[in-house]
DNA sequence: CTGTTAGCGCGTTCAG
DNA sequence: CTGAACGCGCTAACAG
């Protein structure tokens, strides 16, 4: 006995409309892509057919007979950390009338669920994978490298990607910030930061800090850095840390997260800024420049990255020859605590 | 001539592996599903065939031979409006391992955008769409209904979902806010908000709150509303203009970024908290936390909406008869700040 | 400008 | 336990 499931999803079809309309299937198909030159007449009686029938062409049948899947898949570490929502955001608004649709995975920063998520959304045939990061697994990259779809590594680019990157240099970020306090008179560096292991830009940065401190004679005279990932809990704790250690006039933030908890300490403690003490962090949040002194910082373009990855992905379904870099840059935020 | 697009995709298919591992291609098919009952052995040859050739089913292939898709599309209104964010952690969360992918789609609270979007999701035949909201284009519910699809609303449990509901009822969420700060002794009611027309749910949870204070005698004697979204910069302007304009004890916020501004315009201007004035705002938002004084507010539970909303959605492919709510509730934080 | 003919890669019968 | 046949809904190539 044939049980086919009850009326799921979108029963009527091509054929449904293309008989109601006296036309065949093909110009059906026609029409709905808005492709191929179909006499006015016919597009009409079409149109109306579609209409009563609200018809809705399906992609997956669709992207089978066209090889084709109109799908990008995106991998994300996180969403609680609001940078990733932003580069979804900019993501978003570039696939907006583009017909393509984002798939999104989210890895928790662990590789293995990043290897998992990649086979799972390349099992969809996307048009192309918009991934954060440059680590990977092995495997991972591998499937990625041969899986046909353009591949988009975002958020840095300081190595050499499997196809584009598109992002900013973590170590230059962290260099001008350097140059920038230095040049606005601090000497004694305090550096807070947070688990280095799961973000390894961040590093980058702190890498970048030294080699611009080092050029000037000068150090991180004193750090304080936290287990786990970053928060504003965690750097109001490890400001606290870091003022109990040393004295020092200026403090390096590995995030501005971390650098809006430096500054609630600071508020909490009487501690005045950027006299007594002065907070740089990265990112440019929001929140930064709502703070009551906005927050001096370094702007990460994240909707930039997140556009330009589209743009990129879907400017040829062909890979370059060589890998191509594309650079969204930085801007320092001179705000109120440095 | 035959003009294939260049080994685009993996160009690995089942009948590839059914050759290299001497078996038929349903075999094949049926051992990557776990599904059926296969001999050891042939099992075995076949997985090393597909290591070897690092096979990847096509799901575009498969679900439209099982008409079944292992999609779930997943509408919202924003990506900056960090809620948002945190209901997808927790739809991800309990997508994980179930071998189903979310599509997302955010409309900038734009009905029109929602009618497409829905409309670009129900083209890949998800077997869920899980959507922040009551409030659709007619044309977008009838989609809905008709899809097939489960359809899970979001957020607000305040009405008739087309299938299931998950969220907390705003309306008694601002009763439970009044309540409270009547217990805690405030009489004179201010309202900060921000633009109803985009948020109908700061309508709801005002009605609510107005519901509580009128039972009590009591009203909001003084208001200050925003015209756009909700953000710390409106918090902060529109606290500054009803404090100019009345003298309340306390101020209800629409939401917490309203509420953190607030705050800061209070420590700019050396207004005590909750002495000269309290403040409460609606959400629990980890910044409201951190704060030098932790924001007094009540806990919508946003992961959870999510993962319950999946939940709810992969229980079974078939809606219920009628209507279900799942009712994922809210509570009070005392705080500092009231 | 339109119809016809073949698949796309896989899941699902149904026989063996 | 395994294989062959058929079709999911659509697009692509080719005639006309």
């Amino acid at each position: 006995m044939r049980v086919r499931l009850p009326d799921r999803k979108s029963r009527v079809t091509v054929e449904d409309v293309a008989r109601r309309a006296g036309v065949s299937p093909s110009t059906v198909s026609r029409i709905m892509r808005g492709q191929a030159v179909v006499a006015e007449a016919t597009r009409a009686q079409v149109m109306v057919a579609v209409r009563d029938l609200g018809y809705v062409p399906n992609r997956i049948a669709g992207s089978l007979a066209s090889l084709d899947s109109r799908l990008i898949g995106v991998v994300i570490p996180s969403m609680s950390n609001i940078v990733f929502p932003e580069v979804l955001q900019g993501i978003n608004v570039a696939l907006v009338g583009s017909d393509h649709q984002a798939v999104i995975a989210v890895t928790d920063y662990d590789l293995d669920r990043e290897e998992v998520a990649v086979r799972g959304l390349l099992a969809w045939q996307p048009a192309a994978v918009l991934i954060a990061g440059f680590e990977h697994r092995d495997a991972t990259r591998r499937m990625l490298q041969h899986s046909g779809a353009r591949v988009v590594e975002m958020m840095e680019i300081d190595q050499e990607p499997i196809d584009v990157a598109v992002g900013l240099s973590h170590r230059r970020a962290g260099y001008a910030t350097g140059r920038h306090l230095i040049e606005r008179g601090y000497r004694r560096f305090g550096y807070v930061g947070h688990d280095w292991a799961a973000d390894r830009r961040a590093r980058l940065r702190y890498d970048g800090l030294c080699a611009a401190l080092a050029e000037a004679g000068l150090g991180v005279v004193a750090e304080a850095r936290a287990g786990g990932a970053s928060s504003v809990a965690a750097g109001r704790a490890q400001t606290a840390r870091l003022l109990a250690t040393a004295s020092v006039d200026v403090a390096v933030y590995s995030n501005d997260d971390m650098a809006v908890g430096g500054v609630f300490h600071c508020l909490t403690a009487g501690i005045r800024l950027p006299v007594d003490l002065a907070i740089f962090g990265f990112n440019g949040l929001e929140i930064g420049r709502e703070l009551p002194q906005p927050l001096s910082t370094l702007r990460s373009n994240r909707y930039l990255i997140g556009q330009q990855a589209v743009a990129a992905a879907l400017a040829s379904p062909l890979r370059p020859d060589r890998g191509l870099v594309i650079d969204t840059g930085f801007e320092v935020f001179a705000g109120a605590t440095a």
